[in-house]
Parts: structure tokens; C-alpha cells; sequence
DNA sequence: GTAGCCTTGACC
DNA sequence: GGTCAAGGCTAC
């Protein structure tokens, strides 16, 4: 009898593929280990020894780890929690250390809590499935396809004006069933809270900055494997660390064009996205109690309406970011910075993930769920909004014909708000180790889900540049909007433009 | 405590 | 029987 695993059906298609490419045939025991080992340990840039723990390290991080996660070892940084780890320096801070261990993605499952020698773990095919993606990057890079480059397109600013003064056409009525979705007993949106005051709708937000946190996942209340390790690294009070999906599991997507093993990180990262007929209802609720708790005969302008969908946009986008993995484990300081620096970034780029599954070419869907014609917008918004949204329409015209799914628009989220660039950040390696692993994920799962686009991973970089600009723009004509004093007050979105511009 | 080398043992 | 990623040992 051949029993056969997915994980194994996959990591052999993997390795033809990459035999194939490179010439270098990858059956059974025929890799190049000389190649992985020619690799520097992504702690502290040593020599690596082989496989360690889920990844390529050297032996004396590998040794460092086990050393920490068997005897539970608690470390305190005499510094900024940000120190330098390299080959001459890691003896210096084990915080630090241990950190970047997780940070790059060194599995606490992978200690055994029997301390067993010998044998082998789940985490085999899983390496087998990284060799063979290395040397398919390799061949990728060798034959010159892959370009990784992120350079800003110039596109010229200078068509913009502020001459909007109409207002957008009456809104379609909200489709059935979204209201009765609606929670009863929604609270409402208290304008005046800080943004980092106590969440307002439902949502548990670990308060984690006092104290170090050396690994935190998400919920993964639907999935429960149980871990190796099963100490307090590998417990968390507010969700389930050996509910990591162990990634020699094979999925598949749905739409794509074949079964994928799909990394573990975009799993998490996916995991990480809110409901959106739970954020569609909240916000839809909170616009009609906004109506209804107004005079009849005070109604709202159109553009007041879209204000404060966006500033509820934002709200839900904070309270994302605020329960996302790896964002949960910095510091309040870097939280804001991170957010202040990217919120019309996922602003835009929420609306156009909604577009792009919207798929309705004639109109805009917004995250009420109501739907507004273009050909409208065209009419009425002035010619900057129009601007806007018909940028907005080209973007999400380039992310259908690449065929975008919801894990990589899951991705590009994380690559907008971890942005190692941002200013003063105190654990800057930190984000900038997390955008790394991101883009890593990203670019494995591009390349196993759709082998038929090799470049996607580099097409989906230059749409975020374009979302950025089209962002700054956005930012922009809200700043004009608000200097007319069309923005209602105590809006969110002021508030981080204010801090962004500050 | 660190890190290089050794032993072990499931899997191929 | 070979491989290699676990844990163990030990000089520093």
C-alpha cells in the first residue's frame, strides 16, 4: 500500500518544479544542502548548521534556545529591548536574543516537553518543502524573472484641486439582512474616547506593554493542536499557541487553481482579519442610530455620511491592527507611530479589497454594503473625488487581473503596517524582521498557489506603492476638506492626520 | 551560560 | 544503512 501524505504529494511537485527550473534534480535525498548552508543564521548572522527549530540556524542559537525553552528561562534587557544581535555581540542580551529567535520564527513547539533524543518531528516536511522553495527561488533569480524591486512609480500629483462642493448622490437603501445581523445591543461609538482608550465594540485587546511578551499568537479558536512544549511560552492567556496549524498540512484555496500548502505565517495572518459582515453590521448600525438620533428634519450632507463611514473604517481597522500578531507584542509608542504612519494606507486599501471581490465594475461597494454608481460619483463628486475613486478603480482593475486573493490582501495589510522606515520607532528590528518574514510568506505563497505568475509577488509590491500614493492624495483632500470645515468634529480620521502631520 | 561536538532514533 | 534534527555532554 502507498500511503502518501498532501504535504508529501506537494513538497514532490514543489521539488520537480524547482528540479525542473534549476536542473537540479531534488528526489529523496538529492539536495543540495551546500546551498542552505550557505546561508547565514537570521539571528545572528553565524554559520548555519542545518535545521533548527523550524528554520535554518546556527548551532549555537540553535543551543541558546533550547537552553531557554527547556528551562524557562526569563531574561530582562538592561536596554531598549532593541539590541543588536550579531555573531560578536548575541552573548550580550538574552531578551534580545531570545526575541529575534521568535521574531525570525523559531518554534517553541519544537522543543520536546520529553525531552526524547533522536527521531524525527512534524517539522520535517515542512524544511524538506523550504529547501526545495530555496532552490526554486534560486532558479528564479537565476533566470532572471523574479525583480524584486519597490521604486515609487512617478505619477504626477498636479491634477489635483479642491473644487468639490456637491455632494455625492442619495445613497441606495441598505440590502436586506444587515440590520438584522446587527447585534442588539451594540453600543455606540463614543467619538471623544482616546484611540487607545478601552475598545468600545466587543473586541478583547491584550494590554501587554508593561511587560515583555516573548510569543504571542492570535485566536485560533477553531483549530486546537496540541503542542510539543506545552510550558508558559507556549501558553498564552488569551488564545491557543498550540493551536498553530502545523504546516505540513496541505489547503486549498478556494478559486485558485490548485490545492497549495499555505505557509504558516499567511494562515496567521489571515486568521488576523476581521469579519466583515460583523464590521459591515456595527458600522451600518452605528450610521443609522448617528441618523436616527439627529432631528427629522436635520439630515446629514452626503459627504458628512461618508466621514463618518470612513472614521468608523478607521476604528475597525485600529482595533484590527490592535489584535494582530507581532503588532500585540510592541509597545504602545510603536503601536501609534506604526498606525499614525499608515491608517489611510489600510483606509484605502480596505475600500479597495472591497472592490476588487465587489466585482461590479459599475459601482463602488461601501463597507455598509450600500452601492453607489460611478457614473453618479462622476456627476456629483467634483472632479478631485472623481480623481480618486477612478484611480482607486484602475488599482482595483491591476489587483483582479492579477487574480489577488483575500490571503494575499491579508499580507499586503501586514507589509503597510509594519514599515520599518517609520521614524523613532523603539523596536525598529522588530518590525523590520516581522515585514521580512512577511514578505517571505508572501512571496512562497505567490509562488506555490499560482506557480503560473512568477512575478506576482513583485507585481503586488508596485500596487502598494501605488496605493500609497493614491493614499497621500486621499490624506490631502481630506486636509483640504477639513480646512473647509466640512469634516464633522471629533472625527478620528482628523485626529491621525493631525498626528501624522504633527 | 555559551557553543562546538557527540549521541540518538524516526524516517527514507 | 544513511540522513539529520532532536537532546546531551563538556571545555571554556
Amino acid at each position: 500500500m502507498n500511503i502518501q501524505t498532501d504535504a508529501e504529494n506537494y513538497s514532490h511537485h514543489l521539488e520537480e518544479s524547482a528540479g525542473g527550473l534549476a536542473g537540479v534534480p531534488l528526489n529523496g535525498m538529492e539536495y543540495s544542502y551546500d546551498v542552505d548552508l550557505e546561508e547565514l543564521c537570521p539571528v545572528c548572522d553565524d554559520k548555519v548548521s542545518g535545521y533548527h527549530y523550524g528554520l535554518l540556524t546556527c548551532e549555537s542559537c540553535k543551543g541558546f534556545f533550547k537552553r531557554t525553552v527547556q528551562n524557562n528561562k526569563r531574561y530582562t534587557c538592561a536596554e531598549n529591548q532593541n539590541c543588536k544581535i550579531n555573531k560578536t555581540q548575541r552573548k550580550r542580551c538574552p531578551f534580545c536574543r531570545f526575541q529575534k529567535c521568535l521574531s525570525v520564527g523559531m518554534r517553541l513547539e519544537a522543543v520536546r516537553a520529553d525531552r526524547m533524543r533522536g527521531g524525527r518531528n512534524k517539522f520535517g516536511p515542512m524544511y524538506k518543502r523550504d529547501r526545495a522553495l530555496k532552490q526554486q527561488k534560486k532558479a528564479l533569480i537565476r533566470a532572471g524573472s523574479l525583480k524584486m524591486e519597490t521604486s515609487t512609480p512617478l505619477v504626477s500629483t498636479s491634477q489635483v484641486d479642491y473644487s468639490f462642493t456637491s455632494s455625492l448622490p442619495a445613497l441606495h437603501p441598505l440590502p436586506k439582512g444587515i440590520i438584522q445581523t446587527t447585534p442588539t445591543s451594540l453600543p455606540p461609538t463614543d467619538y471623544n474616547r482616546n484611540l487607545y482608550g478601552p475598545p468600545s465594540l466587543g473586541v478583547p485587546v491584550p494590554n501587554n506593554a508593561s511587560q515583555p511578551v516573548y510569543y504571542q499568537y492570535s485566536s485560533f479558536p477553531n483549530r486546537v493542536i496540541k503542542s510539543e512544549y506545552p510550558d508558559q511560552y507556549t501558553r498564552s492567556p488569551d488564545s491557543v499557541v498550540g493551536g498553530c496549524v502545523y504546516p505540513d498540512q496541505v489547503y486549498s484555496v478556494p478559486g485558485s487553481p490548485q490545492a497549495v500548502g499555505v505557509p504558516q505565517m499567511v494562515l496567521e495572518i489571515s486568521r488576523c482579519d476581521p469579519d466583515e459582515l460583523q464590521v459591515q453590521s456595527k458600522i451600518a448600525a452605528h450610521l443609522q442610530q448617528e441618523q436616527s438620533s439627529r432631528g427629522k428634519m436635520e439630515r446629514a450632507s452626503t459627504f458628512s455620511v461618508m466621514c463618518l463611514m470612513a472614521d468608523q473604517t478607521l476604528f475597525s481597522v485600529v482595533e484590527w491592527a490592535r489584535s494582530c500578531i507581532f503588532f500585540k507584542e510592541l509597545k504602545v509608542g510603536d503601536q501609534m507611530k506604526l498606525l499614525h504612519n499608515c491608517w489611510s494606507e489600510l483606509l484605502v486599501l480596505d475600500f479597495i479589497s472591497r472592490q476588487v471581490h465587489h466585482g461590479k465594475g459599475g459601482s463602488v461597494l461601501l463597507v455598509t454594503g450600500q452601492e453607489v454608481e460611478l457614473v453618479s460619483i462622476a456627476y456629483q463628486a467634483g472632479a478631485t473625488l472623481s480623481s480618486l475613486v477612478q484611480r482607486g478603480q484602475e488599482l482595483v482593475e491591476k489587483l483582479q487581473s492579477l487574480q489577488v486573493d483575500r490571503r494575499e490582501l491579508a499580507c499586503l495589510k501586514f507589509l503597510i503596517l509594519f514599515n520599518p522606515d517609520v521614524k523613532l520607532l523603539e523596536n525598529q528590528s522588530f518590525v523590520e524582521s516581522v515585514q521580512e518574514q512577511v514578505n517571505g510568506a508572501l512571496l512562497e505563497y505567490t509562488l506555490c498557489a499560482y506557480p503560473q505568475y512568477l512575478d506576482k509577488f513583485s507585481q503586488l509590491l508596485l500596487r502598494l506603492s501605488e496605493l500609497r500614493l493614491l493614499s497621500i492624495q486621499a490624506e490631502d483632500y481630506l486636509c483640504y476638506k477639513h480646512l473647509s470645515g466640512e469634516v464633522p468634529c471629533n472625527n478620528l480620521l482628523i485626529e491621525m492626520l493631525h498626528a501624522k502631520r504633527a
